[in-house]
DNA sequence: AAATCGGGCAACCGCTCCTGG
DNA sequence: ACCAGGAGCGGTTGCCCGATT
């Protein structure tokens, strides 16, 4: 607990990064990989601790970061992604190919925040203004009358039926194994959830058919302030706000989802119960919007100084437009670049057929 | 031209989780 | 089962730089 060991040590460089260091980091993990941290800097001659040289690695000199500005449809995934997710950038992240957790959480906290303000909304909790302030006094108020009440338990019989009753949808192709975790964690409460989990099941009649009227995707998560709500619904789920990032696009010829996203990374259903349950989020990625799920391209624009030197490569169905040395040499993590290719596998075909209720126990075979 | 302000971003800090012994 | 160290995450800080006064 408390300070990291390798920041004991003295004489450590702090600060901005010089491009000498820089470059001997970048020298060091291109040949020999990171391996254990807390040795990257003593291995690559630096006067850093480990940390800071993992950090530096990941939100600056990765070869496969994106840099430059957010489009307009990143911007629109964020906040989509935020709305379900909530401050879990990392999650968030691993949606947005090339985009650092770091990146987007100060892109929201400099740009989105604003411009949701702007638009009435509010950031925190995805609702308008009026009605964020307006339930934030009434949740306050009950707060102090029914603070236990937080802490209800979904039966597990309810949560089963719910669920097993979303495993049948057909517009819920985007199941997906390979989970990525979703921890409970203590800055997992998004009160949008509780609002939109609560209209969203006072306006529908979730038990004909819930599978019909909300998509999978659109699940979110219990947070201590929706247990009692998802305890109604036997599950935490909610639409968000958007209505529209889980949506099958109508109108596309190329079976893409409405924003254009092939889809299937995953995230987990966290109940009351602490039974984890991983949902399927979609992937970023502007070049799906009509080209298909047939892989991913991905431009790299960490060397773009260098473009005239740009080569396209294809790896796993991902394409990847770099100039980058790190693609020459073979070190690159290419495996860490295509998480999505089963996903696109289960868009093309059949969704797995899943039992949610063997799964909400065990969790599927690996 | 100088001072001030504010936004954006890189990096740090402190915490929790994970893993191996 | 317990512990220690490493890894990862989210919140926060502080610096840099452009805009404004």
């Amino acid at each position: 607990m408390g300070r990291h060991t390798c920041c004991h040590k003295q004489k450590l460089r702090k600060g901005l990064w010089s491009p000498e260091e820089d470059e001997k980091l970048i020298k060091h993990i291109t040949t020999y990989g990171h391996g254990c941290w807390s040795s990257v800097p003593k291995l690559a001659g630096l006067q850093r601790c480990g940390k800071s040289c993992r950090l530096r690695w990941i939100n600056y000199l990765r070869p496969d970061l994106k840099r430059g500005a957010f489009s307009d449809q990143e911007e629109d995934l964020i906040i989509e992604l935020h709305a379900v997710l909530g401050n879990r950038w990392s999650q968030i992240a691993t949606r947005l190919p090339g985009r650092t957790d770091n990146e987007i959480k100060n892109l929201w906290n400099s740009c989105i925040k604003k411009k949701l303000k702007q638009r009435g909304i509010d950031p925190n909790t995805h609702k308008p203004l009026a009605e964020a302030e307006a339930s934030e006094d009434q949740a306050s108020k009950s707060s102090e009358r029914t603070s236990s009440s937080c802490d209800l338990k979904v039966p597990i019989a309810t949560l089963e039926s719910t669920t097993d009753a979303v495993r049948t949808s057909s517009s819920m192709p985007m199941l997906d194994k390979h989970a990525v975790e979703r921890k409970p964690s203590k800055n997992s409460a998004t009160p949008m959830n509780c609002f939109f989990l609560g209209q969203f099941f006072a306006s529908q009649d979730v038990s004909s058919d819930p599978a019909t009227i909300f998509p999978l995707a659109e699940l979110s998560f219990a947070t201590d302030c929706s247990r009692s709500q998802a305890a109604t619904a036997g599950l935490s789920v909610c639409p968000n706000p958007y209505g529209r990032l889980f949506e099958m696009n109508q109108d596309s010829s190329c079976n893409t989802l409405s924003t254009g996203f092939p889809s299937t990374p995953t995230a987990v259903i966290s109940t009351s119960m602490g039974v984890r349950t991983n949902i399927n989020l979609p992937l970023y990625n502007p070049a799906h919007v009509c080209a298909g799920i047939d892989g991913i391209r991905y431009s790299d624009a960490v060397y773009s100084s260098n473009t005239s030197q740009s080569s396209i490569s294809s790896v796993g169905g991902i394409e990847m437009q770099n100039s980058s040395p790190f693609f020459d040499n073979g070190f690159f993590p290419w495996s860490e670049l295509t998480p999505d290719t089963d996903t696109q596998v289960q868009l093309e075909g059949e969704p797995e057929d899943l039992k949610w209720s063997e799964y909400l126990e065990g969790g599927f075979p690996s």
